[in-house]
DNA sequence: ACGACGGTTCGGTGGGCACCGAACTGTCGG
DNA sequence: CCGACAGTTCGGTGCCCACCGAACCGTCGT
């Protein structure tokens, strides 16, 4: 345990770690850039991060695409900024043009979050699709119904069983955003239908028109703001 | 988010955060012992895990009793665990006598866990009282039944809903058992039969006659090994 | 009021680790 | 076949932080 958390606790690994939750591998030399050091430098913490299994690595010519090795580590680095976007509170935060946009909406590993991710789970939740408890979530009947509607397999969560949708704290909004399989296909539905495009180097996602219209349609939601 | 892991990532602190996911307060004193080091250096740990809200400490008299401050706090530590506990394999461990009653039964900040815990999920799962899937799990409604007649309040839980219980993977048995507000409550009920009898410095629990003898009239699990 | 004890504060020391520059390996283009 | 480029390995340097002993501040017993 000790081991694990000391790799996340320094400041360059946790910076990849973090540009690697967008969900997309990242190459050796990007991962370098994001997290201001050298190459070598880089190289090293990847080695370590890969030896303890938190990274997978594939090589694809001559570049090493790296990424976060399995859900679970996935749900460790959460709730690690779970607990750290609480301690926060005092901490000055500097706003930026990118981290509006991070704000605004990102991929956590493989489902959306940010105000946009929060917005999605308050609608469904107002028109009873989902339901959320203090440890977790879950899909009702007729959020069953819609999202099969919406385009979403749900057959992996055995049949006769309530799907279980996982609450995953958002650092920014402070509050839940749908996260496990439901959160999952819910992204993967919006981003087929091309409502929201990928940055590069970047967790954030941006909104299309083509999305802004279909969060209001599917999901009536109004956004303020631009992505 | 660095500045929480890097706490976790000390051998020292990490052992007093691990002896505090017993569920019980310890002093600073025993806190030092446990984790080998001078009380001076236990100080100083306690006081930046404070400061970060990892734990919260009580005065009473001229002892301070610290605790995990929050169950997401907790949850975080599970995780961390979880994913060291997939690293673990190739590492060896040794056996002791302490480890076993450790592997047996212990609690896990507020519900129980070890092969009794995972016990006590696989009885529930056999019978259908509770469903897992592979983000979490959830009572049914003959399960819901089951453990009010056992004892739990699960009150907290809004009406009409189901009601959600986490599946908190084990270190030890690399399978599920049973936590938040549905693991708390049955912990509770337990403890509150006398079933298991907590051990002084230590996660381990003991499990008595009784609890012997409830634990197969209740979930007819019986259990080779004596905690 | 006095020792005893739990707990914290304060300097000083030491080890571990992140970091870099330079050199090396392997892969892709022409 | 030869530059160009992605990536890794290797020493060496420097900083940070865990650790301790000693002294200090409380509270509790008698």
């Amino acid at each position: 345990m000790v081991e694990v958390a000391a790799l996340v606790g320094d400041t360059a690994r946790a910076t990849m770690l973090a540009a690697l939750m967008g969900g997309q591998a990242l190459t050796s030399s990007e991962l370098a850039d994001i997290a201001h050091i050298t190459r070598p430098t880089a190289s090293g913490h990847l080695a370590q991060l890969t030896d303890a299994r938190l990274l997978a690595v594939t090589a694809s010519g001559r570049n090493r695409y790296y990424r976060i090795a399995s859900p679970l580590v996935a749900r460790m680095l959460e709730s690690i900024s779970a607990v750290a976007a609480i301690d926060m509170p005092p901490r000055y935060r500097p706003r930026s043009a990118h981290d509006d946009a991070t704000r605004f909406a990102r991929t956590c590993y493989d489902h959306l979050a940010g105000a946009v991710g929060v917005a999605i789970a308050d609608a469904m939740a107002a028109r009873r699709l989902v339901a959320f408890s203090c440890d977790g979530g879950e899909v009702t009947e007729a959020g069953g119904r819609f999202l099969a509607d919406f385009g979403a397999d749900l057959s992996e969560a055995a049949a006769g069983r309530r799907i279980f949708c996982r609450a995953c704290l958002d650092w920014s909004e402070r509050r839940f955003h749908i996260g496990g399989h439901v959160g999952a296909e819910i992204w993967r539905c919006c981003h087929a239908r091309g409502w929201f495009k990928r940055q590069r180097d970047s967790r954030a996602v941006s909104l299309t028109g083509a999305g802004r219209r279909g969060l209001h349609e599917s999901f009536g939601i109004e956004l303020q703001q631009d992505g």
